[in-house]
RNA sequence: CGGGGAGUGGCGCAGUCUGGUAGCGCACCCGGCUGGGGGCCGGGCGGUCGCAGGUUCAAAUCCUGUCUCCCCGACCA
């Protein structure tokens, strides 16, 4: 239940004068970021609304598969990162506290999981163990870019699995393959999982979430049957590029830009080894435990989606993502016939749980009608005189700007209620 | 880190070359009209011109230094 009104929503006509990418621009015009300093950024409510809907989804498919969410520390001693050998690494932030001891902002939670799994986990009774978080990292990045895209602050979904053995790993990475394939389903987007870079993250094996957009740093090649970022393919022995093509199988591959939205890595016994993460098996023996991390990232979801599906009017979210479902429009000044009609209407989808954004604003109807399609919720009702003359609520579909047949203006609560949740039902 | 660009009211900009005490549109506030695609009229509020130093009778404007932001590239655990 959300009034235009009272709500900090602060549209613009413009957008930045140096924004380039489509996300940017427009999470900037729609009220949904504001920017403190280069990589930094502040969601504004209906903003955070949209990443919090994201952070719940992918919460709900890890614990699926028997993820157990929990919260480490932004601010860790700097000691198991120069155990792990990653103190030295630029991007992290260093710094120190009043007794001048060494601390660090974590670009990621590795050092920190493995320091608790350490100290918790004694037998393979206790494996295997899939713990995730929700928290902000920290990286000192060289350029950040592009509104949310990259960042040198932002909130991170990542988990970490621990097993006994090699065998273990794979089955808790296929878990996560799994869960990170319904999770981009459910969010809507476009998206390929491809071939990842192990980099130094360690040679066991890797996989980038990557989703298709103007604005993206990757690119990609793509097959009928094969999907590979093109720093992978150049090293496969499959690809052979012809001037500027690159062939498969006798196949032109396709070539976009796209954004990675999550990777997972196999790590192995780097980690647990270095922060001593280790259990005893059954015949008393001790052993690394095999570990593997995976990273999503919310903020980069929420771009994708506006670089997917924008139009020239706006955002246009997939109904997963939306700040809200329903955006309603009341035409006529308080106290007339059509704003009472349009008073009960949201009283009525409110009751009924209907996540609905109203529009109560002294505003002329054009203005309202822009910030609806630059806000991009799925579906726009309008409340007007026209309303009460035709007994009938207009009823826009955002995706495509199209005019759904109307909602008879007669059906009121738990009818009412009904009829937007079927026609819910059928938008992407 | 290399290359390019930009800092003037909340946003978008002009003014800088040629120094003379800051302006436009939007937004915002007040009043009135209007009321289905950013409407109209009138009246207002709001700016140490990124910062520091220098030149000058006088600096947004000229000089020096510095900070910040954006774009391209490199980088991206």
């Amino acid at each position: 239940m959300t009034r235009l009104s009272e709500y900090l929503l602060p549209t613009e006509r413009e957008a930045p004068a140096d924004a380039e990418a489509i996300s940017h621009k427009l999470m900037v015009r729609a009220g949904l970021i504001r920017q403190m300093a280069a990589g930094l950024w502040t969601w504004l409510p209906a903003g955070w609304r949209v990443h919090q809907k994201v952070v719940q989804l992918i919460r709900e498919e890890m614990d699926a598969i028997g993820g157990q969410e929990m919260l480490m520390p932004v601010l860790q001693p700097a000691e198991p990162w120069r155990k792990t050998g990653r103190l030295e690494i630029e991007e992290l932030f260093k710094l120190q506290d009043r007794k001048g001891s060494e601390l660090v902002l974590a670009m990621t939670h590795e050092e920190a999981v493995t320091v608790h799994v350490a100290q918790t986990v004694r037998s393979y009774r206790d494996l295997p163990l899939i713990l995730y978080h929700f928290q902000v990292k920290e990286r000192d990045e060289p350029r950040p870019r592009a509104g949310v895209l990259r960042t040198r602050e932002f909130v991170m979904k990542d988990s970490y699995s621990f097993d006994r053995d090699p065998e273990g790993l794979e089955e808790r990475y296929a878990l996560h393959v799994g869960a990170y394939d319904r999770i981009m389903e459910r969010t809507g987007l476009r998206f390929y999982r491809v071939e990842g870079d192990v980099g130094m993250m360690g040679g066991l094996g890797a996989h980038e979430y990557m989703a298709p957009c103007a604005a993206g740093e990757d690119e990609i090649l793509l097959g009928t049957d094969y999907a590979a970022n093109l720093e992978i393919a150049g090293r496969d022995p499959e690809v052979e590029q012809v001037g500027e093509d690159y062939m498969r199988d006798g196949e032109r591959l396709t070539r976009e830009s796209a954004i990675e939205i999550g990777n997972i890595f196999k790590l192995g016994t780097r980690y647990s080894e270095a922060l001593g993460a280790t259990f005893l098996d059954e015949q008393d023996q001790e052993h690394p435990i095999w570990m593997a991390s995976y990273g999503l990232g919310p903020a980069r979801i929420v771009a994708a989606a506006i670089e997917q599906f924008a139009d020239e009017h706006g955002i246009s979210w997939p109904k997963a993502l939306a700040p809200f479902a329903v955006h309603l429009v009341a035409l006529g000044q308080p106290g007339t016939p059509e704003r009472e009609a349009a008073d009960r209407i949201y009283e009525d989808l409110g009751a009924g749980g209907v996540d609905v954004v109203y529009d109560d604003r002294d505003r002329a109807a054009g203005e309202k009608f822009a910030d609806a399609e630059l806000l991009g919720c799925p579906l726009r009702l309008t409340v007007g005189r026209r309303t009460l003359e035709s007994g009938e609520i207009e009823v826009q579909v955002r995706r495509g700007r199209e005019q759904a047949p109307g909602l008879p203006l007669s059906a009121q609560g738990a009818d009412l209620v009904r009829m937007v949740d079927e026609l819910w039902q059928s938008l992407p």
